[in-house]
DNA sequence: TTGTAGGCGTTATCAC
DNA sequence: GTGATAACGCCTACAA
């Protein structure tokens, strides 16, 4: 592959001035910017971007850390985040660590060797405190759907909480009164945001607090049949079900079909995420958007702002976001009464 | 950010000695050898990748082009192929085009320059002539989900024509003689293969090839929706629909319901592709499996084994690959006389 | 086993 | 405007 110093060579000026016209920023007369040009076709010339990383010590790259590749969830994170740092030059490395915590550490260590520039993290086993030790000695990153204590101005979140109060005061409004919680794994901080916003409106409502009414469940569409299956059977009187997910809600769309119970004629279900598909399912499933692809948007250009600022020292606004979800009401909830 | 020479000063050796140890091929003393790794710790080194890179001339990147970051399909085949490159130590470096064709030369042209190992294409845009220049002057390649005459060896796709004729079949033999197929848009491939698919099926069993029962649409629910709804309005006697992808499926299921019609009851569907959702849909949906992630895999697979060959001239089967989808019968259809 | 020195392909700082 | 030349951080013969 060519280098540099052949097309030096070839248009018969220095490696410098090929170097001139290769990034444009200073002038360079046009008789032997035409000549270098020439020469770089006839090479198929291609820059190297590594070396020219390790001259500047900018490589352009933002790594970037997720769990799975292949989640709707995180596609939408990764499109977000591409927006933000396309139009700044700047490319995407991706990382899945199948929520692995060794591997989490792994990724975050690998892209850091890459040298990318910018991090944005999405970690569920990684602690706080070790947040904290990463930001410190690593790029510069942003979280991303976390809010760590210490770290605010890095994290871009969802606010949880708020999402689940919204469905839950929504079946409540409609009149329902025994509104069950099918919960994501509760080691989750998101899981247990999301149960602490259905606690806090039923308490605010004076609603008791069944305990039985709150089952944990696996944030997946099985997760959400055997739990609906099970509660259905167990709890009595259940008018609704507040699903943390969407697709733990089709889940609990199966187990009614399965038990003879009509969606939303016997059981109400609010799901959360607003993921593509829920809007087709019959009925449309009622739920909670959590505007994902604005949380990597939001997260990339928070990313960006922080490199600008390094560089130049120029004020920016560095401050985290947190994002508000938003109730999206279909037809899969019952007015009562 | 320390440097291997920083590491080499505190440890009191060579820069050798230092890389060696990173490295680990050749023996150091394990005295030396574990001061060095002191220094490395105290100093928080971590090697740069860039560097090295530079320096042995394998970056130990793989560059991945696709359409969309955000697509479940997308998702299970970067999924593929990095199940099949990360045990050799390589990881992922992606590039969306959002299917332009300006964007995926420029995506090319991208990981060429970063110096990938290896490329894997996923492209609609690009012409076979150009598919065959770049694989002339770029980096090992290898192109998925299409076959390119003059790159066999470097192609893994799936048979769409084998999936569509496997769909029709099915609906044929189970009865059903007026059978519409919607298409994507027929500039692209994999839509004209299937059409041709549906189409040999029809001949072969005698069928009339009612050319309005073949209407294009786009790859989307909406536009499933759309094309169903105008076919069952202006074509006559049509029993079954096959969708050539499950998206549009659901468009028509969308449909069926609002002209009052029941799936399968008073018209039959299969779909394509079996995306995650396709079974949990009412009626679940009868399609045909594309094995995407194995597609990813295998190309993830085929590419390794061309760096390994240019490494080492070891001979290794380098064939490409034809992957057969195959029929998921679920509840969609219904069964005449 | 360890050190020396040259090279990987660019950029950047000087002079001219 | 253009050309030497020294970085950038690492690897790898070769020599010791």
């Amino acid at each position: 592959m060519a280098t540099i110093s052949d097309v030096a060579e070839l248009a018969g000026v220095s490696k410098a001035t090929v170097s001139r016209v290769i990034r444009g920023k200073t002038r360079v007369s046009d008789t032997i910017a035409s000549r270098v040009r020439k020469a770089m076709e006839a090479l198929h010339f291609q820059p190297n971007a590594l070396a020219q990383a390790l001259a500047t010590s900018r490589s352009g790259g933002i790594g970037m850390v997720i769990n799975e590749l292949s989640s709707p969830y995180y596609g939408l994170l990764m499109c977000g985040v591409e927006r933000a740092i396309e139009p700044r030059g700047m490319h995407l490395v991706v990382a899945s660590t199948h929520a692995d915590g060794e591997r989490e550490r792994d990724a975050v260590e690998f892209l850091g060797q890459r040298r990318c520039d910018g991090l944005v993290l999405h970690t569920n086993a990684l602690s706080d405190t070790e947040l904290v030790e990463i930001c410190a000695h690593s790029l510069p990153l942003v979280i991303v759907n976390r809010r760590v204590p210490g770290l605010e101005a890095c994290c871009v979140y969802s606010d949880d909480r708020l999402g689940a109060r919204l469905a839950t005061q929504h079946l409540i409004d409609v009149g329902h009164r025994r509104i069950a919680c099918i919960t994501g794994p509760l080691h989750l901080h998101q899981s247990r945001q999301r149960l602490s916003g259905y606690q806090a409106v039923l308490r605010r409502a004076g609603l008791p607090m069944d305990r039985s009414l709150v089952v944990e469940s696996t944030f997946t569409v099985e997760g959400g049949y055997a739990s609906a299956l099970a509660l259905l059977r167990d709890v009595k009187d259940v008018t609704a079900i507040f699903s943390q997910n969407d697709q733990m809600a089709l889940g609990v769309f199966n187990a009614c079909n399965d038990l003879g119970l009509d969606v939303p004629e016997d059981i109400s279900v609010v799901g959360f995420d607003d993921i593509d598909w829920a809007r087709y399912l019959h009925p449309r499933l009622s739920t909670v958007r959590q505007h994902v692809e604005e949380m990597g948007f939001a997260a990339g250009s928070l990313l960006m702002g922080k490199l600008l600022q390094n560089d130049a020292d120029r004020p920016t606004s560095k401050a985290g976001h947190r994002l508000q979800p938003s109730l999206v009401v279909r037809d899969s909830v019952r007015r009562l009464t």
